[in-house]
RNA sequence: GCGAAAGUGGCGGAAUUGGUAGACGCGCAGGAUUCAGGAUCCUGUGGGCUAACACCCGUGGGGGUUCAAUUCCCCCCUUUCGCACCA
């Protein structure tokens, strides 16, 4: 190597020391505490971008950072490689999904090594194998043993354009998750994962992840939902049966002047069959059904209610309340019927209104008496109870309370508890994902493939026409099955799981990934297990991190694990965004550019107009903005690019791309770089670090600062990840060695203190820069690579200052600063702060009133009035 | 509408416990080097007013607590994210 930088060369050489050394293979040891740091494995899409490669280099630097405090790190990578994507690229390019997929590992793989990441490559997975999506079925069949999997009719979410089921998880804004079509309802057969069984424990246990942001558990917590409240029967009038309503607000139930019912509820059409209403009736449910849910929602979708004609008793004041039907209320929460109380629900306020009904007041506020016909809006606060019967005058939590065991004395009803989450439908109507391991035999029914029949594998010969409808429909090979009961002709599930069953327990996987008598052994679990550092975006708040700690607690309770919660922290990384440019006229035209190209000077090339800076978005090839990693890595090396993606910003906001910061991180390296090689043989000759006592004070500050920043940036990492001012601390290290030896290489005295200060600076880098930090590394004489190199540690000795400088205000501005030795009494300071000349100037002629000191800091003299 | 987070130079961002606001990087300006460009090195760089020293102003806006506020409290504005008829 010579002095000039060449980052290419660098890194292909200490890749390959990697590869041959087998630097990264984690294997178990109990003498030793283990880390286990994981990044969300990718999608194999084609190519690596800029998501990656910050999620990536954030994981690394972890894991490296780990590793040199001696903690056992395992860090693996794989393949979420079943997808929808890979079945349209097929159909689009007339290849197999399997072969796309493949080809698509392999790039990416390279890609990956091209950025030096410290991954157990043995470890490797690919959920599309049918090594691992054996499992998935194995688990299945576990499940549907427990009756934890099961399958139903229902109306479920329907993607048009993915022609495909999607769970309510996926449904976004009433659009697909993964192409924003708006969803429509269809009635189907679905496989469900009962997840609510576990929402107790859901919800329970986000108290216990710490190490999450609060953003994530507040979103699985309003995801989960939780209700409290009661079940109560209303009699139907003149006629069998009740309606079951549920309410969070029994305290209300004088109140409640009519009930509303919604149109998919059984109830709906039959409460005016046979009546003038019938037809009215029908025609309004159709009307209403028609609507989609997302639309229903909308929020100024006006109330609207259909009056069936029928009633019921309101069992707490007896009278007779009317039945409606409203658009507002949903069947699938609750029971799907409400009880209505216009006083204290806007809602039903609002619908009282149009239709005319009582409004009646049942809670007051403390001090302040309502009246119902002054009222503009519903009370909806917590009060006294009035009118209500023998409950007037308790709270309404007394009220709650008292209600509840009241309904259940009287049979009226019982306490309630509702959660929102719904069961996880898992079949997806498409070829690239995990066959359900089932078959359905006209004799024996709905019967399991016997665990000794796995895998259940896709077949390879299956046409990808793009005509709709599930590829496997077409292959009569896989469809015609012998029952495992009867022996009998039968017929095999068509549809395939969700894709994030694959990724619901990977993590998992990795502690044994080739093993193959369970998904994973359970001693390498108790040995790996939980993920001490999850890494990645937060789009999958309730996705992916709610089915993952589900499948946990799952296979807790089927005995394969003893944790009960996956990851023990979470990081969610921010967005990578660049500026976007546009004309005016037309669409995003431009794409992005690596360093350099004055994107504002250009022109529209289809009506000349220069273009306009749009905003910063979030990479997308929609947008036209996307850097490719690929390109920047061979401009400037993976630890520019990676040194880039973690100075910019720290990792949970969102980082801006910029060419001119890309050029920044590749002067450090260069700079650092150059110091080096051009004083190698000073450095080479020179011992490392001095005592203090025999250094002049320049150099006792340099040497000072070497430990000071050894020690921020430890703390930098270990207690906040905040690499960004991690990495400036390290800049300023350098900045003050350069400083140091200006005078140049003659000027020999300084070098053991310098040397010491490029050790610290070159193994402080390691983390961020792997390969460049190594080469350095063994420029500076040091045989052992860095990788085994233990993480520098600092001395509180060597920290100590002889002076302080201490600030000196008068009224709270800062008016001087003066230093004084380190030892110094606060007495002696605040004489020294009084004396001084710029603070007498303002003290002259006025009284003092006090003096604040702050030790080793401030002095703060007050004046009067 | 509800909830959360954020708002700091020309830009990305620092300031960890209430104690020097603007670290570090980018950009810009001046200088050195160079035939020139590039690269590199040095110096400067919040605004105002200055010849300079100094002084004044300054962390979205307004108020408050404090000797001292980017940091704590109240009101308002803006942006982003999440939820959005959940009974």
């Amino acid at each position: 190597m010579d002095d000039k930088y060449h980052p290419q060369e660098v890194e292909e050489k200490w890749q390959k020391f990697w590869e041959d050394n087998q630097s990264f293979r984690a294997a178990e040891d109990p003498s030793r505490p283990k880390y286990y740091v994981l990044e969300m494995f990718p999608y194999p899409s084609g190519r690596i971008h800029m998501g990656h490669v910050r999620n990536y280099s954030i994981g690394d630097v972890v894991a490296r950072y780990k590793k040199m405090r001696g903690l056992n790190v395992l860090h693996p990578m794989g393949w979420d490689a079943f997808g929808l994507p890979a079945e349209n690229a097929a159909i689009e390019r007339k290849t197999h999904p399997e072969t796309w997929t493949r080809e698509n590992i392999l790039y990416m793989r390279t890609q990956l090594k091209r950025m030096g990441l410290s991954y157990d490559w043995e470890r490797e997975i690919a959920t599309c194998e049918p090594e691992y999506y054996r499992w998935n079925q194995w688990i299945f069949l576990k499940f549907y043993e427990r009756g934890l999997a099961y399958k139903k009719a229902s109306s479920v979410n329907w993607c048009p354009s993915c022609e495909t089921v999607l769970a309510n998880e996926q449904v976004i804004d009433g659009g697909c998750w993964r192409c924003e079509t708006p969803v429509v309802q269809k009635n189907l057969e679905q496989w469900f994962f009962r997840i609510t069984d576990y929402a107790e424990e859901l919800l329970r246990d986000l108290d216990r992840l710490q190490g999450w942001p609060g953003k994530v558990v507040t979103m699985q917590r309003n995801w989960i939902g939780k209700s409290i409240g009661a079940e109560i029967l209303f009699p139907l009038a003149g006629r069998q049966g009740a309606v079951r309503v549920f309410t969070t607000r029994q305290d209300t139930v004088y109140g409640a002047t009519f009930l509303s019912l919604a149109v998919e509820h059984p109830l709906a059409l039959e409460l005016s069959r046979g009546t003038s209403r019938e037809s009215a009736a029908k025609e309004f449910v159709e009307r209403i059904q028609k609507i989609s849910h997302a639309r229903r929602g909308e929020e100024d979708a006006e109330k609207e209610g259909f009056i069936t004609g029928a009633y019921c008793e309101n069992p707490f004041t007896g009278e007779k309340i009317p039945i409606y039907l409203a658009n507002f209320v949903l069947m699938e929460y609750g029971t799907g019927a409400v009880m209505a109380v216009p006083a204290h629900d806007q809602r039903d306020f609002e619908f009282a209104k149009k239709y005319g009904l009582p409004v009646r007041v049942v809670i007051q506020p403390k001090d302040t008496p309502l009246k119902a016909e002054e009222m503009t809006e519903a009370y909806l606060e917590d009060g006294i109870m009035v009118n209500s019967g023998p409950f007037s005058g308790l709270s309404s939590h007394e009220g709650k309370e008292k209600i509840a065991l009241f309904l259940e004395e009287k049979g009226w009803g019982k306490k309630d508890i509702r959660y929102r989450l719904r069961d996880w439908g898992i079949s997806r109507q498409r070829y690239w994902g995990t066959p359900i391991p089932i078959v359905y035999c006209d004799k024996c029914g709905i019967v399991p493939v016997p665990e000794n029949q796995l895998p259940v594998t896709l077949p390879r010969d299956v046409p990808f026409t793009g005509k709709g409808g599930s590829p496997l429909l077409d292959s009569k090979n896989f469809l015609d099955a012998s029952c495992p009961k009867c022996g009998g002709a039968a017929r095999r599930e068509s549809d395939t799981m969700d894709t994030f069953v694959d990724s619901s327990w990977y993590f998992l996987r990795y502690v044994s990934p080739r093993f193959d008598s369970a998904p994973f052994d359970s001693k390498s679990a108790t040995a790996w297990m939980p993920v001490d550092q999850y890494i990645g975006g937060v789009e999958h708040a309730v996705l992916h991190l709610l089915y993952a700690r589900f499948f946990t607690k799952a296979l807790r309770d089927l005995g394969l694990t003893k944790i009960g919660e996956p990851f023990t922290n979470l990081l969610t990384q921010g967005m990578v965004c660049k500026e976007t440019y546009r004309c005016a006229e037309h669409d995003w035209l431009f794409p992005g550019e690596l360093a350099g190209s004055d994107q504002a000077g250009w022109r529209c090339p289809k009506c000349n107009r220069p273009v306009e800076k749009g905003r910063v978005e979030k990479m997308s090839k929609s947008k036209k903005n996307i850097i490719d990693p690929e390109e920047l890595i061979a401009a400037y090396g993976a630890d520019t690019a990676r040194l880039f993606t973690l100075f910019a910003a720290p990792p949970e906001k969102d980082l801006e791309w910029s060419a001119q910061g890309v050029e920044g991180a590749f002067r450090f390296l260069t700079r650092l770089w150059r110091f080096v090689f051009q004083n190698k043989e000073s450095l080479a000759a020179a011992r490392s670090d001095a005592s203090h006592g025999e250094l002049p004070p320049d150099l006792r500050n340099l040497r000072r600062m070497t430990h000071r920043t050894i020690k921020k940036v430890t703390e930098d990492i270990e207690t906040r990840f905040h690499f960004n001012t991690a990495i400036a601390a390290i800049m300023e290290l350098l900045n003050a060695v350069t400083a140091a030896a200006k005078d140049g290489p003659e000027s020999n005295r300084e070098m053991p203190v310098v040397k010491a200060a490029l050790e610290a600076i070159v193994a402080l880098l390691y983390p961020f820069v792997p390969h460049v930090a190594s080469e350095l590394w063994a420029s500076l004489g040091q045989n052992v690579p860095l990788d085994l190199a233990p993480w520098p540690a600092y001395s509180k000795e060597a920290m100590e200052e002889e002076n302080l400088l201490i600030v000196v205000q008068v009224d709270g501005k800062v008016r001087s600063k003066i230093t004084v030795p380190a030892d110094a009494s606060s007495e002696y300071i605040k004489e020294e702060a009084l004396a001084d000349p710029k603070v007498r100037g303002f003290l002259s002629g006025k009284e003092i009133h006090r003096v604040v000191q702050v030790p080793r800091r401030l002095v703060n003299i007050v004046l009067e009035g």
